[in-house]
DNA sequence: TAGATTGTTAATCGATTAACAATC
DNA sequence: TAGATTGTTAATCGATTAACAATC
């Protein structure tokens, strides 16, 4: 049916979505024609409940008694994060994260274009890294100028984030995607996402310590019990 | 106070952690000696009453009437997310993103110290990346028996991430931090996060899209005022 | 038709916010 | 003391789950 027009998606919701488009992306791959919300629930350790919430809240795709097809159901979803259209990206700041990101098979396996790269680095300048030319930071409005781009992905010192936000945005940069250590704010049209990396792996180390602290008290719990009347 | 026991902490206040710590840290760091909740709310973009809420659901560090102390609490948040003493770690596969993770400085300078780097190529194995030895992949679960280790970073192709949960676990690793494009599971007692770059990436774009798809409706009302009776 | 499964509304659960007594 | 701000409980809000009529 025709997509609905929804408010703001949830955090929450938005979250799961690129999860729901690799399930799909990999059942299609694998051959699945039908799928119900219950299958792809227990794949996902999800409720069918959530799911059919989810899909609905943009339109439904699916059809009663015969649960969702999977291609279009996939085809919905990339519609809906809009990755079934080739988005024009630069990176900035050509350090190990850069050239890192530069490299990745994952982006251009999801339409993401990596057309250029600038660094402040003379050494640099002029070098191509996996086939992209590298050009002085300098030339970054002019590029822009002439290349109209979707994404930038900063991949600078932290120090050095937000002074590229107003040419960026004034190059008409739709979405920033912020790899350096601070965080940067943007004018209300462009889209910033700051990622810290550390925090995934603090993250981590906080589960792993809750799980030792909560098994400390458990032993301690069952040594209480004996204890009790 | 003495920190309580706590349930297992929701997502959404785990993730809002890392975020309090940094905040701290460059207080810290700034000579920052008292904070309130609510001076903490309006540069985090969180409510005062949310801040507290967090903080005391891990015993209170503040005083009535005065505040937080920014070094205290820094290193009460630091003592929770288990970040105040050196975490061992190894890296596998030393591709791309490994081989950038290994240089990224953000890591030495929260204590995670990487001791190895693992990879199944002969022209890698007996070379050092950033100061570290490559060992031979098929060394692992000796390396592991010798010399313990808290944390695993996969940095392999999708396809070889889930083989290495087996031996990892038995060899002691407590947490694994997967950035390989497949999904792993582990035993109960190995912590594993499971990194998709590309889905930050389609959050980006989803809120592009749907900031592009709410301005357009924006003028659709705003046209459809004018023919209303 | 009978069985299956969606779309959707209502009920529940949990997270966030508001309020305020305790107290520095 | 008066003012400020926490710790904590109650109220609100929003997200998840349950239920079920619609319908394939």
């Amino acid at each position: 049916m025709t997509n609905k027009v929804p408010d703001r998606a949830s955090d929450a919701m938005m979250r799961r979505m690129p999860a729901y488009y690799r399930q799909l992306r990999d059942l299609e791959a694998l051959g699945f024609i039908d799928l119900s919300s219950k299958d792809l629930a227990r794949r996902m350790n999800l409720t069918d409940s959530q799911i059919r919430h989810d899909f609905n809240a943009f339109g439904g795709f699916g059809r009663r008694g015969r649960g969702y097809n999977v291609a279009l159901l996939r085809r919905s979803i990339g519609d809906i994060l809009d990755i079934n259209r080739p988005h024009d990206v630069i990176i900035i700041g050509a350090g190990n994260i850069g050239r890192a990101l530069a490299q990745y098979k994952g982006f251009p396996d999801s339409g993401f274009r990596l057309k250029a790269i600038f660094d402040s680095d003379p050494e640099l300048v002029g070098k191509k890294i996996s086939g992209v030319k590298v050009f002085n930071i300098s030339s970054l409005s002019k590029y822009l100028a002439k290349s109209p781009t979707d994404i930038a992905i900063i991949c600078t010192p932290g120090d050095k984030a937000q002074a590229l936000v107003e040419p960026l945005a004034a190059g008409g940069i739709k979405g920033i995607w912020n790899f350096a250590a601070m965080d940067i704010t943007a004018p209300p049209q462009v889209v910033v996402s700051n990622v810290h990396l550390t925090d995934s792996l603090m993250m981590l180390t906080f589960r792993m310590h809750e799980k030792e602290v909560l098994e400390e008290n458990k032993s301690w719990v069952s040594s209480d019990v004996e204890s009790k009347p």
